[in-house]
RNA sequence: GCACCCAUAGCUCAGCUGGAUAGAGCAACUGCCUUCUAAGCAGUAGGUCAUAGGUUCGAAUCCUAUUGGGUGUACCA
């Protein structure tokens, strides 16, 4: 289908040439503002050197040219260098007509069609339960995903879990000291809780020894460095790495505990992965690059072996990717964990869902790939989000000043139990209906709140402040849904002798925006943005509840105008849905 | 020190590749439920778009500097 815009536009360039003899690139339209009468406005000042006349006058030749000559504009209206079109209302009623009864494949993208794309997120450590800064990881990197498909890639969603290193030594050496063997089931407590209980109880043991030996006149960092805690856990590290069995067991079985303890929050998140990686089977890769690195000249050895690049000339400095002693850092294993990826997906663009904090690393990472020559350097893409800050500061889970992802789950729901109680419009459902209801509208709330906003923004929780349900919400957007269910249930079926010719403001407004669906899909789908996708909503659903207060559907009696109305109602559902689809949050039937 | 990110109403956020009098929600105040779900709709009030320059016919948007907040800059991950 041909976009009105682009109609437009070849209108107008067909005008240049034909009132002015002058070719003109595709003309820039915008929106037209609410309080003045039209739909699309070109700014006439940049063609002025072209016209050769004044604003008003230009915009008044080329509008009275397009309302001649062009058949979807009804009308025109100048204002200073403003020209604003208006676009019959037959074209409107035609698309709602035609497009709007297959909203669902209309607002499809195509950008991504025959490309495939991985999506890394979640990416946690298992040493700890997953606090808030993990949803939000979570959310986004599962809407993203979401996202691309609705454009039309396939898409792998990746998690590489960080399983091994010193974190989790750390949690096994407490566990083994302080834990009397409990369990999961002994202590009833869910698995990454559990384990986590024993991250902490090591940090403050730690920090007990620490303090002892400052009491003995060390210095703090010396004390850090040689606390027999510290010292215990390194050696169980190395153990770890030299393969010895007792040490493997604890590791495995607590990290089971932890996968256990995941499986729940993911489960509750919505969230899901085709293909797990696991650090320690992907910690000792890239050492072949380092190699290939030197070979190719990217990288140089200094005299105590150690191996560099130097990335100076693009601000990024010198950075090591191998020790002196031959192991391996962070971004080694990076570089070969791309590769594997890369061999075993052949994707176009792969997308690394990970906090701002390393956006220097992702930098170095893609500059050394592209370096290396590596054919899909230039799709890869650092999705960097800002941080989920409290009012008191950054969340550490060592000082368990986190805001933790299930208790604040079981929060959602509680809020959202009451508010619903207290609304009293739950008569006739059941108690498992009513839980599914209070957990739907609950993390509803939670995800458009994290989702709605930009990711490059920091976001700030206040734990003492519950999550809106009110106004720009998650809930109110279900319950517009909930209510255009009910209302469609009720509808009979209409027949339509002709499309009404002419539209109510809140009917034209409704369909502009629902019109907008394909192009803010695609932008979502370039920019790797939810929010676009949340606001966009937000914005079609205020027009919906206007048009719904304004105007009587069911009791309209001219039956053109009714079905009108209600395949518009059918309409901002299926957009509706399309975009709860996209950012992950339930639809809700009844509310 | 150097690098990157952020700064819009009391609070939380929109504002597309520069365009008309900067928009929502929350909180405050005021209306609207014998009519399709009032988790709604409408209205009032609230802004020197951090500051100062610059580019432009035109800047919240682009450039420079400054201030404030955050992050990174480890032979940590």
């Amino acid at each position: 289908m041909t976009s009105i815009e682009s109609i437009l536009q070849q209108h107008i360039q067909k005008a240049f040439t034909a009132l002015f003899q002058k070719e003109i690139e595709e003309p820039k339209l915008e929106k037209t503002k609410p309080e003045f009468e039209g739909d699309f406005t070109l700014v006439v000042f940049p063609f002025l050197r072209l016209t050769g006349k004044g604003p008003e006058q230009s915009a008044e030749t080329i509008g009275q040219y397009l309302k001649e000559n062009c058949e979807e504009v009804s009308d025109f209206n100048v204002i200073k260098g403003f020209l604003n079109l208006s676009i019959a209302d037959s074209f409107w009623t035609n698309f709602a007509a035609t497009a709007l009864s297959r909203t669902a494949d209309f607002a499809k993208g195509q950008i991504g069609e025959g490309k495939k794309v991985m999506v890394e997120y979640s990416s946690p450590n298992t040493n700890k339960p997953l606090h808030l800064g993990h949803v939000r990881n979570n959310l986004l990197g599962y809407s993203v995903a979401r996202i691309l498909e609705y454009n039309g890639y396939e898409v792998i969603k990746a998690n590489l879990i960080n399983d091994r290193g010193i974190h989790i030594c750390k949690s096994m050496l407490a566990w083994e000291k302080f834990g009397n063997g409990e369990t999961p089931e002994s202590s009833s407590m869910k698995g990454d809780h559990l384990v986590g209980k024993y991250y902490v109880a090591f940090d403050q043991a730690y920090r007990e020894e620490t303090k002892q030996l400052m009491s003995t006149g060390l210095s703090e960092e010396e004390a850090k460095k040689q606390a027999p805690l510290l010292l215990e856990a390194q050696e169980l590290l190395r153990k770890w790495e030299a393969g010895d069995e007792a040490t493997i067991a604890t590791w495995k079985k607590m990290n089971q505990w932890v996968y256990d303890g995941f499986d729940v929050s993911y489960k509750r998140l919505g969230v899901d992965f085709d293909k797990f990686y696991y650090e320690s089977d992907t910690y000792l890769l890239g050492k072949d690059l380092v190699q290939e690195g030197l070979d190719k000249g990217v990288f140089y050895q200094k005299e105590d072996g150690s191996v560099w690049i130097d990335l100076s000339e693009y601000k990024l400095d010198q950075k090591l990717v191998l020790r002196s002693d031959g192991t391996s850092v962070y971004i080694t294993q990076d570089l070969g964990t791309a590769d594997q990826k890369f061999e075993e997906f052949g994707f176009d663009q792969s997308i690394y869902v990970v906090g701002n904090e390393q956006d220097y690393h992702f930098k170095v990472l893609f500059k050394i790939l592209e370096k290396l020559g590596r054919p899909y350097a230039e799709g890869m893409y650092h999705l960097s989000y800002g941080m989920v800050d409290l009012p008191s500061g950054k969340m550490k889970s060592r000082e368990g000043t986190v805001v933790d992802a299930d208790d604040l789950m079981d929060e959602m729901f509680k809020t959202a139990k009451e508010i619903t109680l207290e609304l009293g419009k739950t008569e006739g459902l059941d108690e498992a209906d009513l839980n599914s209801l209070f957990e739907s509208v609950g993390m509803g709330a939670l995800k458009y709140f994290l989702l709605k906003v930009d990711p490059a923004k920091r976001i700030l929780f206040d734990p003492k402040e519950t999550i809106d349900f009110q106004g720009n919400t998650g809930p109110f957007l279900q319950y517009t849904y909930a209510r255009i269910t009910s209302l469609l249930q009720n509808a009979p079926s209409v027949s339509v002798t002709a499309w009404p010719t002419s539209l109510e403001t809140q009917e034209r407004d409704l369909i502009k925006n629902l019109y907008a669906a394909p192009q803010v899909i695609e932008a979502a789908g370039k920019q790797y943005s939810p929010a676009l996708i949340a606001n966009y909503i937000y914005d079609v659903v205020k027009s919906y509840n206007r048009l719904y207060h304004d105007l009587s559907i069911l009791k309209e009696t001219d039956d053109n105008k009714k079905a009108l109305r209600l395949r518009l109602s059918e309409a901002t559902r299926e957009t509706m849905k399309a975009c709860f689809t996209m950012l992950g949050i339930p639809v809700v039937e009844r509310m």
